[in-house]
Parts: structure tokens; C-alpha cells; sequence
DNA sequence: GACTGGCACTCTGACGGCCAGAGTGCCAGC
DNA sequence: GCTGGCACTCTGGCCGTCAGAGTGCCAGTC
């Protein structure tokens, strides 16, 4: 790299250099904006960085970032704050995650370890990270889209009700109750059971509704109506299901910014209570990155104009199932942010798969 | 009622009459307080309720007010607010609970029967009373130590891994996996729900414990790790998951409070977040009365002193299976939140019921 | 004896003026 | 291209002032 800067005429060395104390400026001033909520001025950002120049320099830098639109002026006489754009270039940068501690690591994996089932999995999750980045945090469930049935259960409960049970790979149960009209026959529902088992059983969830669709006509017609009940709620559960379940934790830690930072927290609170809202932060599950970073306006949520979204995939055996992050001002810290929200997805990915 | 009182000594008439009074200016107060967040003096009093006498008169009867500790003045020169004390004696003296108007309940009505199983009453329920109350609301899914099992199953996942599933009365299901170190035998498993079954179904989860502890011995030494494995996991469900599940929603109804009342939301944020807080505030079901409400100070949860709760219990077939309710500032509306929690603690009922 | 009007007192909250501090932009000089 | 210096500007805290609201008390009335 240095190598072939200097193969270069001088002039370009030398703006180079100029573009690159220019980035060294921005990172300064999202660091210490980060660190301490407050507009940062030359003056402080020459006193608590090593970048070898003048205040008067560095204001030359600021003036020429703000023209391009990275940071701005709250007002004439403050410090410089990172806009979106500064925000966005700064997490650009992050080539490499910083790795957590030996010590991290091994509290992630003893907090997951303990975890019984899947719901606990996921309400562990959610409860470290917004502890270890304290903020909010936010945990998909395993896609249902992206899972496979693995079984099939059909459970009398007494002569006009029964169970549907639709165990599914990543662990999650779906369940659902029929009601039927004629008393259920013990053995016309084994038969059921054992027809829908061989249509689905290890099939993906989103073929389950062309596989069952024709099942009905190979039943006499007087055993249809009872067929065709089960057949319809569990095409309701696959359908409507799919809106994906996700968890929350850690809203209190959006009243601590409050403090620092006049962010109104009622609409951040109730965009974060809408499953659909959230879903659509969690963002589309399997495109081409793992860890993804939104940053204020990026999201097009209303309400959440001023926070950034840190998320990552989690997988189970490699395919990516869901997606967990945390949610929080754009001011935040993104370095550690990255890093957690990373290590936790590896750590439920490997829990996942494990089980 | 007038009658007795005109039968009595002529002081004692005015001695009650003027008890009245107070009494009057106490619920103006605290319905003006509610209503407008606002110290209320003197003078707005009498102009805003027929009092029948002038703000100096009320100013004497405040003055006793303060003496006797139900209301209080934040300086020398404001209005007055109520103490707990001072709400406490309001919702004592709220006899009966206003009755909704017909169109919230059909509204209630209409939003909870379109629920498709338990997970989706309690959401519904959530959101109904967030929404209605414009509060925190909380529900408690229907107490695993007051239901009995229904039935258990036992699914076999593949060659060491079967899943339990406890089924419950309350529509509740509760699963758990267990991993075997020798293969699952099929008859064995079959052999082993059907005396599970008999020992259990239809029987209080409370006493699980001691009917299944033998079970053990019942079967052949070579079968008994994998019997073992299966009792030792269904005692710990029904122990751990004896820790009740709770729902909140409408935590954006706190920061609403903040525009006129200065309570800092964290440490309220921060108890709610807190599985443990919630199950104390809902309190223990099953006692004297259905309605209650706990003010400020009563409740002796830390962070929640000024903040009130208004709970009821919800039945299965008439015997109470756990509680719902809403949490809000100590000025909240008492008469509406009241009457809310009950009404929707009534169709909670109805619809277990119904199922 | 209970209620009333009047009066003096007090406290809050809003408003405006003032000033120190921080930070900038610009310019001339190195 | 970098630097020191200088004039300029804006904020935020501080203070004094003042109107408004509400109280407590007292003497008078029914």
C-alpha cells in the first residue's frame, strides 16, 4: 500500500495524505461524539488525538467535511456533530470487527448454555444483548419460511377437539385446536396423521400448502368435513404464521439517552411495538451480508429517523434462520455494538445447530 | 340513609354533614387532579363543582384535608395533590364500578373472539387493555400451579431425541426435549406414555411430582435410564415453569406521562423489564377480592412507589387462574382504569370458558 | 359556631438583560 | 500548506423583576 503510494507523482502523495488526515478528522470527531454526546471543537480534537497539525488545520478539515455533508454545526459557535453520512463513512471503515474478550466470549457462552428450549434460547439472547450493549435488543425467531416440518402430531383432546401439533426443525412447536362437529375417530385420525406425516414431514414449511391441498379427495366423503378442518387450520397456521415472532428486551435503556440527548422516546417505543416495524429493521434474512448497519435515515421507519440498527444473521447448520441486533441512537457506540451483536449470532448459531 | 341521619342529635347531623364535604372536595380534587395534572386550588374548585360554599370555607376543609395526610401542597403557594392516602379513600369510596358503554364491549368482544389460540388471547388481551387504558398493561397467562394436565404425549424426534408435551387445561402446552444416550424403543416409549397418562392425566400439575417419583421402579433395570431421563425432565418443567409467563405492552403509554409529570421512566422501564416485579405487582391469585388496586407506596416495589396498579384476576370456569391489569402514574384515572380491567377480565373468562 | 370577604404574604415561572466561554472563519505571515 | 491571531457569534447560566395564583388568617356576619 505505502509501496505504491510512493511509486506516485508527489502531488498525489501529498493529497493522499491530505484525504487521509481528513478521514483520521472524521473518525476523531464521531469517536469523541460518541463518547461523550457533546459537539467536539478543533481545539479538543488536537488535544485528545495525535494528528500532528494546528487547531486552526483541523478547522480547515471540518470546514471542507461539512461541505461534503459528513458532520454539521448545531449552530454557529458549537463543536462539529457526524450526520448520518459521517456516521455511515465511519461504520464504512470498520473493515475488521474488533473480536471480543477470552472473558466475553466465555459469559455469552455460559449465559446461552443454560438454555432449555428454544423460547428460552431466544429470551437469553435478547436479555444479554441489550446488557452487553445496553441498548435495545431485538431477536427473530427461526424463520418459519426457512425451516423444514419435521413432524406432525394429531392430538384428541376430547370427542369434538383436537390438537394440530407442527413440530418444526429449528425447534418451534406450532399449535393449533380444531373443533369438529362429528366425534373424531380414533383411527380415521391415525390415518390422517400418517397420510399428512409421509406429505410433509421433512418438507420445507412454504410447500406444505401444495402438498396438503389434494390430500382431501383421497378420504370417503363421509370422513371429509373432519379432513378438511385440519386441512384448513394447519394452511392457516402455515400462512399465518409466518408472520415471524420477535422479541424485545432492554427498552429501558432507551430512557437513559434521554439524559445526554432529547430524543423524544414515545414514537422510538411505539415503532419498537409493532411485530411488523421490527420485522421490517430485522430486515430480509439471507441476502449477501451477515452484519448489517442502518443508520438513521437509512431506515425508512418513521420514528426511528434517529436511531441506527445494527443486525446480523444468525444460522442453524449454516443456513441463516433469522436475524437478531440492537437498536439505538445514531450517536452510539458502533464498534462495540458490531462486535456483540456478531458474537452473540455466532454463539446462537452454534447453539442451534448443537442441539 | 337520610332518614337515619335525621333521626340523630342535630351537631351530629352537621358533624356528618361537614365529614360530606370534605369528603366531596377530596374527589374534586382528585378528579380535577387527574384530569389536569395540575395543583388545584381553592378557588378553581368551587368553580368547577357545585360545592355551595366559598373558596375560603374550602380552603379551611383543605386545610384539615392536609392535617389528616390526604392531600398535600408541592410549595406554599400551589393548589393541592393527593397524597396515596388521598387516592386510596377515592377508589375506597368508588362502591360500584362504572359499566362500560355497550359499544366497548362490542369492541372488546369483537377483538378477542377473533383469537385463534392461547398465545393469541393474551397478546389481544395486552393490547385491548393498553389501548383502552391508555396505559402499561400486564397479563399473566393462566397459572400452570392452578390447571391440571391434560394430557401428555411423547414424540419421538429420531433415534435419541424425543420431545414431552405437556398439554394443560388452560389451552397452555408446554414442551421440552430430552436427549437419550441409548436408542429410542418404540414400544417402550408407547408403554411409558400410557402409564404417564394414567398417572397423571386429568390430575393438578401441583401434585405431578408425587405421582409420577415411582414410576420408575416399574419398569425393567435396562429401560430405567431412559424412563428416568423423561421423569427427571417433566419434574423440572413443572417446577421451573411454575415461574409464571407474563405479557406487557403499551410501554409507550409511559413516556406520555413525562410530557407533564416529571417521573423518571427508567427504573419503571427497568422493573417492568423484570419477569419477577410483574408476577409480585399482579399479586397472588386466588384471594378475597377481583378487583384491586394497589397505590404508590402500597406496592413495595422499588421504582414503581409512584406508580399505580389496578389488577383483577380472570377465571377458567369460574375458578380464577391468574390476573391481568394495567400499571400507570398514581394520577391515572381510577374510574376507567377500573372498570376497563374488570370488563376485560370478564371476557377473558367468558372466552377460557367457552373454549 | 360555621361561613364569608378581605388582605397581606409567598412562591413559581416566564421574561429579558447580561456576561463568560467556546468555537468558528478569515487573514496575513512563515 | 500550515499556523497564530483576531474579530465575531452563539449558547447557557445567572440574576433581577414581575405578574399570577394560591394560601393563611382575621374580623365580621348570619
Amino acid at each position: 500500500m505505502l509501496r505504491q503510494i510512493a511509486s506516485k507523482p508527489v502531488e498525489y502523495v501529498e493529497a493522499q495524505m491530505l484525504e487521509e488526515r481528513r478521514l483520521a478528522v472524521l473518525q476523531a470527531i464521531v469517536s469523541d461524539y460518541v463518547a461523550t454526546h457533546e459537539a467536539v471543537g478543533s481545539k479538543a480534537l488536537v488535544d485528545r488525538h495525535q494528528l500532528g497539525v494546528s487547531p486552526a488545520t483541523i478547522r480547515n478539515d471540518m470546514a471542507a467535511l461539512e461541505e461534503e455533508g459528513y458532520i454539521t454545526a448545531p449552530h454557529t459557535s458549537a463543536g462539529r456533530i457526524p450526520t448520518d453520512l459521517g456516521y455511515r463513512m465511519f461504520v464504512d471503515q470498520i473493515s475488521q470487527v474488533k473480536p471480543l474478550s477470552a472473558a466475553e466470549r466465555k459469559g455469552i457462552d455460559r449465559f446461552l448454555s443454560d438454555a432449555v428450549d428454544l423460547d428460552d434460547i431466544m429470551t437469553r439472547t435478547v436479555r444479554l444483548l441489550a446488557q452487553l450493549t445496553k441498548q435495545v435488543a431485538v431477536v427473530q425467531y427461526p424463520s418459519l419460511s426457512r425451516s423444514q416440518v419435521r413432524r406432525i402430531e394429531l392430538i384428541p383432546l376430547n370427542e369434538h377437539r383436537l390438537m394440530i401439533m407442527l413440530i418444526v426443525d429449528s425447534g418451534r412447536v406450532e399449535q393449533r385446536i380444531v373443533e369438529c362437529s362429528v366425534p373424531i375417530d380414533e383411527v380415521l385420525l391415525a390415518d390422517l396423521r400418517a397420510r399428512l406425516s409421509v406429505a410433509i414431514s421433512d418438507q420445507p414449511f412454504s410447500s406444505v400448502p401444495q402438498r396438503i391441498e389434494d390430500l382431501e379427495q383421497s378420504f370417503n366423503t363421509e370422513n371429509r368435513p373432519l379432513v378438511r378442518a385440519v386441512i384448513v387450520e394447519i394452511l392457516e397456521t402455515v400462512t399465518a404464521k409466518l408472520d415471524e415472532r420477535v422479541v424485545l428486551g432492554g427498552a429501558s435503556n432507551l430512557a437513559r439517552y434521554n439524559e445526554d440527548f432529547p430524543m423524544t422516546i414515545q414514537p422510538v417505543l411505539e415503532a419498537l411495538e409493532e411485530q411488523v416495524v421490527l420485522l421490517r429493521l430485522l430486515g430480509e434474512v439471507g441476502t449477501e451480508t451477515k452484519l448489517s448497519v442502518r443508520i438513521g435515515h437509512e431506515n425508512q421507519v418513521e420514528g426511528l429517523t434517529s436511531t441506527s440498527i445494527v443486525t446480523s444473521h444468525y444460522a442453524k447448520e449454516s443456513t441463516p434462520v433469522a436475524s437478531l441486533g440492537v437498536i439505538g441512537p445514531t450517536n452510539m457506540d458502533y464498534v462495540n455494538s458490531m462486535s456483540t451483536v456478531q458474537a452473540v449470532a455466532q454463539y446462537v448459531s452454534r447453539f442451534l445447530s448443537d442441539e
